[in-house]
DNA sequence: AATTTTTCGCAAGTAACTTGCAATTTTATC
DNA sequence: GATAAAATTGCAAGTTACTTGCGAAAAATT
């Protein structure tokens, strides 16, 4: 696995039913564990990865999808597009509100997702605001060949 | 309609066949009759969009589909997320190769799309070549709620 | 104009994601 | 800590975007 990790957010299992809690989210098993994996990977996930990751014998895929539901509508998580036929999902870092969010790049032949730098994009989001949207939000994601396979 | 027309590309019926037998595509009414609507409008449009303005009783979707995804390999549109659940499909302007091309805006609530001034971010592929990766792509879009919604 | 090749319409098939319902787990209340 | 109310789960069925196989029709090649 290719992906830079810029810095370490893995929760304990005690954090994630805390963070779950400050977002009027039920404790469950499931949803604590879906927090878990989130945070030990720096690369979006999908629900069918996360699913894997739980073990499909251990708990129906829908369940996995109203959790990610939640979790979006509560604020949790960011849900990604690299061009896949599926988004991705992300845990947001709590003590960075809105700024700390990373883009990635995605080989379109192996599929390896690599993490790019910290976003510096506000001048993006300032230049919308002037046609006067509010609350805006911009996705930026890249693909190309990656250099492993570009050697090929 | 608000969205912003920097420059009109509408084809004639002629040029559209012309520009499928440039890319080795056959001359059939339903693939120049996309390409017309594609360039009549500055706005990305969904599959569905196409089918309705063709007519449904007109042609099937299935084989809207299939051009779709002919002018895909054949490098005459860009698909375009918008954070909707479907793609939308742009004509590339044959006249600027890589560079002129434009970003959007879509209202999360009313769906309005807006296109935005042309891209100018050769800083971000020179950015990901760094990391090994050739032939890069980016997608930028953004959403937000539109200076209409936010008064309601 | 005749033949080969491609495309079309239709119907059936995927895959991602949603939803209704009864059973189970979690939360709130005592 | 037991109990009732509320939310969540598994399962099965549904929706939607998109694909595909096949015979008929249209377009390209001769």
């Amino acid at each position: 696995m290719k992906t830079h990790q810029c810095c370490d957010h893995s929760l304990s299992t005690q954090q994630a039913k805390e963070m779950l809690a400050q977002h009027g989210i039920s404790r469950t098993q499931i949803k604590t564990k879906i927090l878990l994996i989130l945070s030990q990977d720096s690369k979006p996930l999908s629900a069918q990865e996360i699913h894997q990751e739980i073990g499909p014998q251990n708990c129906d895929i829908s369940s996995i999808w109203r959790s990610l539901k939640q979790f979006q509508e509560k604020g949790l998580t960011r849900e990604i597009n690299l061009g896949e036929e599926f988004f991705r999902y992300q845990l947001k870092d709590p003590n960075h509100e809105d700024d700390h969010h990373h883009h990635h790049i995605r080989c379109r032949q192996c599929g390896d997702i690599q993490q790019l730098a910290e976003c510096n994009l506000n001048v993006f989001d300032k230049m919308v605001s002037k046609l006067g949207y509010q609350d805006t939000e911009h996705y930026l994601e890249f693909t190309g060949i990656c250099a492993d396979c570009s050697q090929r």
